[in-house]
DNA sequence: CGTCTATTTGAATGTACTCAAAAGCGGTGG
DNA sequence: CCACCGCTTTTGAGTACATTCAAATAGACG
């Protein structure tokens, strides 16, 4: 188990001594994902939050006519879940599945509220985790009303140029809220240049 | 100082003991804010955690076109903050102003610091109200992608019955992400039916 | 290799915007 | 209290952005 990454990921925010560490070390379960293999569907319960250590894991709904609509991706060093499942332990509303081939650790509801009473660090970590994700939510709304969608587009890939690379065009026009057709013919258009 | 709306909103999630609601009530300070009147601005200091018990706000940005584009609306109940800028106390990206007159109750970030010390339960009443609001744009983002203008439309005066009534139709299209008269040409439309 | 899905391309269409002018409405000052 | 000013809303015509449909091509995977 490849545990580098989300100690660092941790370290950002909180520090741990050795009986932390180890605490926190007994939480973790890992598991693979085969590109295209469901992590959840609506419906299902959110039992894990989860940290990819390596790959690519989105999530996303899929409306009356079949489209898909992706509320984010998570990649390396990226926290995801279906959150007000995870939280409530009610049925989910989004799917998640692998863009590509993926490992991650998984900590389930309960481990999460043990870690929280045995070290309230943690509380501290994941409110900070929440913010940042809160913040960043705010500014993709503001710039879903303010940007055409040739300027998402440039902002996406410049944001993200990794993810760029790793993603069909299919999947990024489903976060950036435009048809893969569209997508095409925009990047035809910004090519010729 | 009417603190009835403030206290019935924090008793939904935690429940405060006589010492602890004293305390509270001495980090709050009222205040008027007349329609049109601007609470933050761009490049301010965030400096309160706002409770809106009477009127009106709302949170926006203005584009290079001089186009707003509005990020929330906070009414009777609602907390408001251009949150980045109170939790980092950095430059503020939002504007903040008043859709009516409006009564608040605000909270500065050294007294919320102090709360969080001294009654610790806070700490949970505002990751709750994070978690909340969080859950609220993420679903707000993925209705952003999958829903048309009308349909964005139909569900916010559905969502929103008693906003619709308050807000002039310039705001409601700079929430929606639309222009005014497009709004105007849906409401013609759907009226003749 | 064959099948399935993604991408490209083009033409036609629809949704939403721009521009412009008129009408409505609210606030202010004489 | 009414007249005026500025801003919002309405309406219409023309336009642009983005979609749909369809067919051809390219790529991925067993």
């Amino acid at each position: 188990m490849d545990t580098d990454l989300i100690f660092q990921n941790i370290n950002k925010h909180i520090q741990l001594d050795a009986i932390e560490t180890d605490f926190f070390l007994s939480v973790l379960q890992p598991r693979t994902i085969k590109k295209k293999e469901y992590l959840l569907k609506p419906g299902d319960i959110c039992r894990y939050e989860t940290f990819v250590t390596k790959g690519c894991l989105r999530t996303y709904t899929i409306d009356d006519n079949g489209f898909e609509h992706v509320v984010m991706f998570a990649m390396e060093d990226w926290w995801i879940s279906d959150f007000y499942s995870f939280l409530t332990q009610s049925p989910a509303t989004y799917f998640i599945d692998a863009v590509e081939d993926t490992e991650v650790l998984q900590i389930t509801k309960e481990n999460i509220d043990r870690l929280y009473e045995r070290v309230p660090k943690f509380d501290r970590f994941f409110r900070i985790l929440l913010q940042n994700a809160f913040v960043a939510q705010e500014k993709r709304i503001n710039q879903n009303l303010s940007f055409t969608a040739e300027q998402r587009y440039l902002n996406f890939i410049q944001k993200y140029p990794q993810l760029e690379q790793r993603l069909s065009q299919k999947q990024m026009s489903a976060y950036l809220g435009i048809t893969p057709v569209f997508l095409s013919m925009l990047r035809r258009k910004l090519a010729g240049r």
